[in-house]
DNA sequence: GTGCTAGCGTGAACGGCGTTAGCGAACGGT
DNA sequence: ACCGTTCGCTAACGCCGTTCACGCTAGCAC
């Protein structure tokens, strides 16, 4: 589809690559401040001195500028837990694994809309049918998957390098077994379907703890949830054999 | 607010009674029909064969609306899993729990738009400001808190009948503590705080696996995450103590 | 039975939305 | 200088939530 010749680029098309960059800035902004449903081509259009018709040049529907926002959103995402993942110290898989997912929290604490954009059901009519994390080459879809990857990746890494305990194949359900295996497959390095089990369960319990939180789910018992995601964390770390690696965050 | 003369309803009181039933029901049938954002005044209103601001004579606006009907899924689902819970055999708090928790996906995989209107983002823009879970009067919030006393009456009678090992006061952190302990006074029986820990975590575990599993953020692994619950919910039997009680499920 | 009134449903209207169609101006390549 | 592409605009359609003023009708007092 994209034709890679070495600098093609002629002035209109640099033009139109900043514009489209500009748009998804613009809605990126009125994400923020309006909300998701405030997320409104005509809005969009407004805030830049625009009309609506206008962006029907750059992306093919409201829909479409959407995931494309959303994709912008997974990268930036994972940039910023890659470099928070770089930057902790000791550089240790454990240490930065709690980083991460400390950052992860409050990337989605600070960025409300977006990350109901992304891990809500907001996202539930945008991408429609075509599943979200399919595997397809959507922008939204490589995206997501490379957000996964920096979790799945340091787990691994945690595994390989520190070892934690994880369940034998044969205690996981046959149906359970498959699947794991099938996913396992697609992987660059093969590891024991124990471990991808491991991964998805603390993977869910990370992000229940954060979608909870952020979607007010958690204020019928607790007014600040920070405390309860670190006892969580804390737990996680225990499973993984990292809590010795815990730190309290930085503020 | 609502004064309970015995018998008072007028013909009139009764037929507006109805209608207001009506458009509920209707509303809930175009909800799962065209989704949370298809559920328009208008499209209610014309699905029953009216205009939309007829409705305005018994709601006070579209959200007003979508809060009852919000209030009425969180009864009736709290109407199921009482029911599940109380027709589990053998009666047991350990099998009731396991057999709730499992009827909560189970209403959850099936009543998509509904459960995202509940758990997701969706209702963000609905109960704005005032929390949804908050301590107010609005139908939503003392429906919700409904549903969530089913989980935590469970959990309460596992631990009072069989026990499970519980953290003590002193390993939580003093943040925590403080809020388990302004919450727990809220509660009609005294319990202590370990338990509350306890339970908040099996709720954020079970929800972020019914939660990814709606909204599809578990299909980048999983094609069918019913193994992945009960393997969780296994899980969760292990921590609580009843995982001898595990039942694998009828179907 | 008659008249009054409160409640209900309606059509019209306002502003906002996504989206399409058609027009004119500016620009790039030749 | 010319031609075609690109771009942004206005106008329009049908949807939405919401408000308003109007009729109708059912219930009630007398």
């Amino acid at each position: 589809m994209s034709e890679l010749p070495i600098e093609p680029l002629s002035r209109r098309d640099r033009m139109r690559v900043d514009t489209v960059r500009e748009i998804k800035e613009t809605a990126r902004k009125v994400l923020v401040e309006q909300g998701v449903d405030g997320l409104a081509l005509r809005a969009v259009a407004r805030a830049m001195g625009m009309t609506a018709p206008a962006l029907y040049r750059y992306f093919d529907s409201r829909e479409d500028l959407v995931e494309h926002v959303v994709a912008d959103l997974y990268d930036e995402l994972s940039d910023h837990l890659e470099q928070v993942r770089d930057a902790a110290e000791p550089a240790t898989p454990g240490v930065q694994l709690m980083s991460t997912a400390r950052a992860f929290r409050a990337w989605a604490t600070t960025h409300h809309a977006e990350f109901g954009l992304l891990f809500g059901s907001a996202g539930e009519g945008v991408i429609p049918a075509a599943d979200l994390h399919g595997p397809g080459d959507h922008p939204p879809q490589v995206a997501s998957r490379r957000f996964g990857g920096v979790f799945a990746e340091l787990i691994s890494r945690v595994y390989l390098e520190q070892g934690f305990p994880v369940p034998d194949e044969e205690e996981l359900e046959p149906a359970l077994r498959a699947q794991l295996t099938e996913w396992c497959a697609k992987l660059p390095v093969a590891l024991p379907l124990g471990v991808m089990h491991v991964f998805l369960s603390c993977w869910i319990r990370l992000y229940g703890m954060v979608c909870m939180e952020v979607f007010g789910h958690l204020r019928f018992a607790l007014e600040d949830a920070a405390p309860m995601f670190e006892s969580e964390l804390q737990a996680l770390g225990r499973i993984l054999g990292i809590a010795d690696e815990y730190r309290p965050p930085a503020a």
